[in-house]
RNA sequence: GACUCCGUAGCUCAGCUGGUAGAGCAGUGCCCUUUUAAGGCAUUGGUCGUGCGUUCGAAUCGCACCGGAGUCACCA
């Protein structure tokens, strides 16, 4: 499809154009300033009173003229009413001045009475119609009979791009972006009344950190240098442990410079909360009770994600890394061996880079033979230090595991979580390590993030920690499969 | 970043073993004061994503580019 305005595009709108001038040389302002909309439509659905006079507001999306009356249908904030016009019930030349200058599209205000038509169909009779907005340039076809939509406006690309128009056309778009409100109005309500305080910390930092990922860089003029955007919100928030928030929790957008697919989406929304005094297993009941809460709240019964009916209601499976690896794997890891380990995976056909860490590689292994199996929501805890360089020692001893979970859902993971570091010279060696293995391939995370180290100096309380992708945890409680449809203006490509 | 598929009127699509375009909806005109994917009659509208090439001739074949989708890589 071309994206130069065309000759056909042009005359479609020059109709309306024409329309709109008629209106304007009848005297009538096509773009007034206010109108009260009294009534909304879904309440005057709910509460149906023949004798009531309605006012109420609307964009038309059908619209039958036939002579001297003509049905419509206006669609509000949440539901659609026919309207029925005819000459003779309408002020004066109203329907010679307007209602015949009308077209899908165009936003107006009704004054009138319901009745029933022959088909039983509930309708506002208008006893006076105020053009409220012209639109001047054609939708989608809105053809639709009893919910089945004939026309459905389903291109990915214009979906994406003219997002308004997914909205108007498509009725259960606007219902997962309602519900993805409520969501997180749920995890608010929910963190805050167990004493959590919502913080906004930096979204432009010098240097970046908390999590493995590709930062965005920016460039800040009057302080002449770089700045990158978070990649993760850990790092202030346990600056703020330290000062002595002791549960704290931050809702926001965070930034990877990463590939682009079902499930991953350059800006994306994460929570993190931590809570001093806590460990790892406390924050997996915290997480278990949230999302129960959210699904009890929200009336969220069974969910269907990535073809997979899940049942939230249950008590969520908790494994640990090691034991599920090897249960699926049918092989002892403990001793298996980095060439080993290579050669399993060379098997499996998967693309993978040359010497990794042993860790990264169990990594792998799992995500290639136990993820994608884990549909049913299962905490799974005990990883592997290396690649979780800001979790705690096992408290049993184990050098070589940390104390960290992650959420799996529907072969997805949803959260991840730590009994959080707070032994300053063990972490300043992790970062040290960190930058060694890194300091080849990526030139950016070479630098120390002494003030955090400084923090981490001054004392951090024992602290469970937690981070939940909203958008994933918004696709699973849609049912939804793709990030796109839960973010209302998903990252494109620009002309 | 790699590979596969896709891009035709405002919208949804057909046409594709090469002979320069069709339908429905929307629009326009006339008729129609309880219709509902309103209806009847008539009618406008497209340099077939962009560019280059093969050919007497390309929406249809080839190459490049621009967008999109899907798989993989990176990753949450």
């Amino acid at each position: 499809m071309s994206n130069k305005e065309n000759k056909a595009l042009n005359q479609l709108i020059n109709v309306r154009i024409d329309k709109l001038n008629k209106i304007k040389e009848r005297g009538y302002n096509p773009y007034p300033h206010i109108f009260v909309k009294e009534d909304k439509i879904v309440d005057i659905i709910k509460n149906i009173d023949e004798k009531k006079k309605y006012k109420t507001a609307g964009r038309i999306i059908s619209l039958r003229k036939m002579g001297k009356a003509s049905f419509l249908h206006i669609l509000g904030s949440k539901e659609k009413i026919q309207v029925y016009v005819k000459t003779d019930l309408l002020p004066d030349s109203i329907y010679d001045d307007i209602v015949r200058n009308l077209d899908l599209g165009d936003f107006i205000g009704v004054e009138g009475t319901l009745f029933y038509t022959r088909t039983k169909e509930l309708t506002l009779q208008a006893s006076n119609i105020i053009l409220l907005t012209k639109s001047i340039r054609p939708l989608p076809n809105l053809k639709e009979k009893d919910g089945k939509v004939f026309f459905a406006f389903d291109d990915k690309e214009l979906k994406y791009r003219k997002r308004y128009l997914d909205l108007i056309a498509n009725k259960k778009v606007k219902e997962v972006f309602i519900k993805r409100s409520q969501i997180v109005n749920n995890i608010r309500i929910f963190l805050n009344s167990i004493d959590f305080l919502e913080v906004e910390t930096p979204i432009l930092q010098p240097l970046y950190g908390g999590a493995f990922a590709k930062p965005f860089e920016t460039y800040h003029n009057s302080l002449d240098r770089k700045l990158y955007l978070r990649i993760a919100d850990e790092l202030y928030l346990k600056r703020l442990i330290i000062g002595g928030i002791e549960r704290v929790y931050e809702i926001g957008k965070d930034f990877r410079n990463e590939g682009i697919d079902r499930t991953h989406n350059p800006e994306f929304t994460m929570l993190e909360f931590y809570k001093a005094y806590s460990d790892v297993y406390d924050m997996a009941n915290i997480v278990e009770t949230m999302i129960k809460t959210i699904v009890k709240n929200l009336k969220i019964e069974t969910i269907n994600f990535n073809d997979n009916n899940i049942n939230l209601n249950k008590e969520f499976n908790r494994v640990t890394f090691y034991d599920i690896l090897e249960k699926h794997m049918s092989i002892s890891i403990k001793d298996l061996s980095i060439d080993e380990i290579y050669k399993i995976i060379n098997v499996k056909d998967v693309k993978i880079e040359e010497n990794l860490s042993k860790g990264k590689l169990l990594d792998k292994l799992f995500s290639i033979f136990v993820e994608p199996n884990l549909i049913e929501p299962t905490f799974v805890f005990d990883y592997p230090i290396e690649i979780s360089p800001l979790a705690k020692h096992k408290r049993d001893g184990a050098k070589d595991i940390v104390e960290r979970f992650e959420l799996f859902v529907g072969g997805y993971e949803l959260a991840n979580s730590f009994s959080e570091l707070n032994d300053p010279i063990d972490q300043k060696n992790r970062f040290l390590e960190q930058i060694a293995e890194k300091s080849s391939s990526d030139e950016n995370m070479k630098q120390l993030d002494n003030d955090f180290l400084e923090a981490i100096e001054i004392g951090m309380p024992p602290t469970g920690g937690v981070g939940i992708g909203i958008d994933r945890l918004v696709m699973m409680l849609t049912s939804t499969n793709n990030i796109k449809d839960v973010i209302l203006f998903p990252t494109l490509k620009t002309f």
